[in-house]
DNA sequence: GCTATATATCATTCGTGACTGATATGTCGA
DNA sequence: TCGACATATCAGTCACGAATGATATATAGC
């Protein structure tokens, strides 16, 4: 249906829904702070909780999300949970993103469109 | 007060919440569909809605969006308004992001924490 | 001027998902 | 085995923001 006029290139909706959950797995401030913790190394659950100041229950769930996404990866030491960054190109990630933070996309901290829950 | 006991070394919360914008912004399917469509050259608002098949108001709200974000930048031509991706490095970002996806961050899409909405 | 087309703005609705507090599981030392 | 510590899970609450539909602005052609 819809005739032969289709010679528009539609977007991969099942490409784009896939970046749109990555992305929506970055997009949490909680979740951010401990992907930025763990940029330094492994840490247990413990130490996140402090350096990132998160509820210890908080800062599990997020765990349990980044685990599950396979952007963190967790070992059990005795009765300590170690996690860390499963993928370098994570760290590339957030490089990149600071650069464009710094130039061109300056203009995301004014946009009041969505707030910093 | 808490002592000397401070040693850790705290998240950087304003950094982190930049990133967490940018993310947000970048965590929508419709924005993502946008971006996704100018990667190939500029385009104007009617053309978006056909590609991505967005209603109007809602292409527009998203455009206006990322247009205050600086993620793209649109430019008046007669009565439409052709809109482009504002920085290369941001095509990088999405290379990146799929290079992830289909990796280590493959566990996203099973990730039941939040949806396609 | 008037009409049609292109885009932008606004108010409202509604679902998603982040946080809290309490509780459960699990591991170590005595 | 018991108590202390480390982490995980669960139910309930609440705010954010995405989509819609109607309306406003703007530009071009007649």
């Amino acid at each position: 249906m819809s005739s032969d006029a289709e010679l528009i290139e539609r977007v991969d909706l099942p490409t784009v829904a896939l970046r749109t959950k990555l992305f929506r797995g970055l997009a949490d401030a909680s979740r951010l702070s401990i992907l930025d913790a763990l940029r330094a190394g492994s840490l247990s659950v413990g130490e996140i909780v402090a350096i990132t100041g998160l509820s210890q229950s908080n800062a599990s769930n997020h765990l349990r999300c980044l685990s599950e996404c396979g952007l963190v990866a967790g070992e059990q030491r005795g009765r300590f949970v170690h996690y860390r960054l499963s993928d370098p190109r994570l760290n590339e990630l957030l490089v990149l993103a600071d650069e464009l933070l710094g130039e061109t996309a300056c203009g995301v901290d004014a946009c009041g469109n969505y707030g910093a829950r």
